[in-house]
DNA sequence: TGCAACTGATTGCAAAATGCAATTGGTTTG
DNA sequence: CAAACCAATTGCATTTTGCAATCAGTTGCA
């Protein structure tokens, strides 16, 4: 578990620390998916990871201080995980992450729409996405979270997709 | 070997490319270090990558369309690795994940001068950079390669960091 | 000519990571 | 009180990784 510190180069240390199959995705689905619980973590990604993965994946992230759980006060068994700042500001690597998969690999139109919005929007949507992740995980409550959301256009982009793609259905299952 | 699609996600896909501990190490070295034959690979890197790993690797990323492979006309034997403009692309990513390791992640000064640099240097700085590459690995005849090379400017700074460090050595091994 | 050093790999084997299904002890909901 | 749900944990088969030794061919040098 925990770190190997082949060389203190910082592409291998970031590798070291979401260079796996499975670290990156379920960030991902904390940042852009909304997930909190484990439950949703488990059963919401599209890749389908498995349950003892996925639990020594937060355990891991949590030794590296990415992430943070609490006990959820309405459910006595439920733990919240909580995005730390570390996490936070891996959103612009994502970003172009998302970007440089857009361009070189087969991806889904419904899946994708989420980046290219994203690229679209650049720095500024960026920061602004990780000031309302701040709000979300950080409980900053310095200033009041802003009404239009990133992620509510996010949101809204691939319904519009997914609408488009298969008429009458649609507004169900998030990935 | 090659690509699973666990899903048409981007970021998905883009892991699937180099979400394991060893492609984007190889590909650290080819883009900064300027490696493009196996023993330089094998033996260049400060992580001490397998052969049979890099075999595999530099074999996979052929098949995913990062590398090509040709034969070096000065010796029978060897082989000559070239990224393609999928992987030097790339330049904008690593830039981006050295600065996030060098505010995260326990990095020496000596490997992560380079990423300091590049970040200071700004999207500018990577756009040169790639065309440098572009000269050295896709053969473009169209302009002459400038003189002063961004590699170039990465190497002095790794090299003045190192002889502070170690006054009377360096210049010798590179990483 | 002969031989050491070097070329890009390949093989065998142990160790670790992964994937899957079932299960755990406990909580909440109806 | 039972069914559904909660965050994990366990056991086990498969896959991937890491290490060391080895391969056949090429080159440089004496």
């Amino acid at each position: 578990m925990s770190i190997d510190r082949r060389s203190g180069c910082p592409i291998n240390l970031s590798l070291e620390v979401f260079g796996d199959r499975w670290s990156l995705i379920i960030l991902r689905d904390m940042i852009f998916g909304g997930k909190r619980h484990f439950r949703d973590l488990l059963n919401g990604s599209l890749e389908g990871i498995a349950s003892n993965i996925l639990a020594d994946r937060l355990k891991r992230l949590m030794e590296l201080g990415m992430l943070t759980r609490a006990d959820d006060p309405t459910h006595k068994q439920k733990a919240i995980y909580s995005l730390t700042e570390m996490a936070i500001t891996l959103v612009p690597i994502l970003a172009h992450l998302g970007a440089w998969g857009r361009v070189w690999l087969p991806v889904s139109e419904e899946l994708s729409i989420r980046a290219e919005l994203l690229e679209k929007g650049g720095p500024p949507m960026w920061e602004k996405f990780m000031d309302e992740l701040r709000h979300e995980h950080l409980g900053t409550p310095s200033d009041t979270p802003p009404d239009a959301t990133v992620r509510a256009t996010l949101q809204t982009g691939y319904e519009a997709v997914v609408a488009r793609k298969a008429p009458g259905a649609g507004r169900d299952a998030d990935a």
